[in-house]
DNA sequence: GCTATTTTGGAATGATCGGTCAAAAATAAA
DNA sequence: TTTATTTTTGACCGATCATTCCAAAATAGC
């Protein structure tokens, strides 16, 4: 019953989510939306709520749809062929995607942390994500002997997690592919 | 001649310095300012320029007063020694200082690249600024015999600054100092 | 004291901010 | 066709934004 609404959500949510990408919170007005998103105000505030709201879907809508990293090559592959291939496609991400932006997660909590709880909260969920998933590989290899016993998977996870992290702000310094690779080739050494 | 100013620059730019600390370029209102700097908006003005002159001299004057690390330590302790002094010092920085702020520049590039090539600049020369400090160590322990031949002094360089960028993403996700601390263990144990 | 020069404080600028209102338009059920 | 319900459209809101204008205030040289 009324009258039908001439857009769909998720295409409507996935421009919003671009233009927060690139401009930030911030950056981007009501004003950009509208201009960009193809449909009217009243319909965006109606079926969002309000700009936070709406940051906080595209945050969700980002995590669930372009976070993630290539976690099946880590299970398909011997752990450090495995690492270095993933760490390699996160640096080529980097680079490409695009004019040197990095992960919206990550500038969000940048950005928005700590003022916004909420938003500190979706960045701690993806790190506690990446973390688990890295730990789970990399206990299978310490149980596989592909790891040496004196290792603590979980500060390993941690420490690669933070090595992700560092490439983001390394690639916004301006550091080149090579550069970047050279600093997993280090990170990954610390694995013995 | 005319009329003596009634504040001291400096003075002035250091609390200014931190507003923008605390809560960025657009977090930032010039009302903000003036209610905090304790001079007239004119005065202001007149002083400074613009808002966005005024942080970049914010940003430089943080660089020149606020951004040091203790390099000291590296020189008059033995390598690892030394860089584990350093980063635990900035562990404990990142902790106290203050809520969860990271370092002023990181935050600056965060919000502000690419857009502002400006702030990208300073970012960079920081940037390049902890890497030499870091490198010209590793290149004396390498002539000194503290790091083996196999290693390559600019690589590392990279490597620990990326580290410490790590870090900074690594307090804001809510990790508490053990945890750091073990990245950091890790991350040197990089060194062989 | 007088004049030139500078700083100061407060009012005002137009633009833009996020958010709302109300009427027109489009549908489904009756 | 009428009625109820929903979406759309565009005008509109007060608040806030960075910035400027201007006259009063305070100094130095004369």
């Amino acid at each position: 019953m009324g009258r039908p609404r001439e857009f769909e959500r998720d295409a409507v949510l996935d421009r919003a989510l671009e233009l927060f990408w690139q401009r930030g919170f911030d950056g981007t007005s009501m004003a950009d939306l509208v201009e960009h998103l193809g449909i009217g105000r009243q319909s965006l505030y109606d079926t969002f709520g309000d700009k936070r709201a709406m940051y906080l879907e595209a945050l969700d809508r980002y995590h669930a749809t372009r976070a993630s990293l290539p976690w099946e090559v880590l299970d398909q592959h011997p752990l450090r062929p495995g690492l270095r291939t993933l760490m390699t496609s996160m640096v080529d991400w980097l680079l490409e995607s695009t004019h040197g932006r990095s992960c919206m997660l990550v500038a969000a909590a940048a950005e928005r942390c700590p003022a916004d709880a909420e938003v500190g909260a979706r960045f701690c969920a993806n790190t506690a994500n990446i973390e688990r998933h890295l730990r789970q590989r990399l206990e299978r290899a310490r149980a596989e002997g592909d790891l040496g016993r004196h290792h603590d998977p979980e500060a390993l996870a941690r420490f690669l997690t933070s090595t992700m992290y560092g490439l983001q702000l390394s690639a916004k310094g301006g550091l080149d592919r090579a550069a970047l690779l050279q600093i997993v080739d280090v990170a990954l050494s610390a694995l013995g």
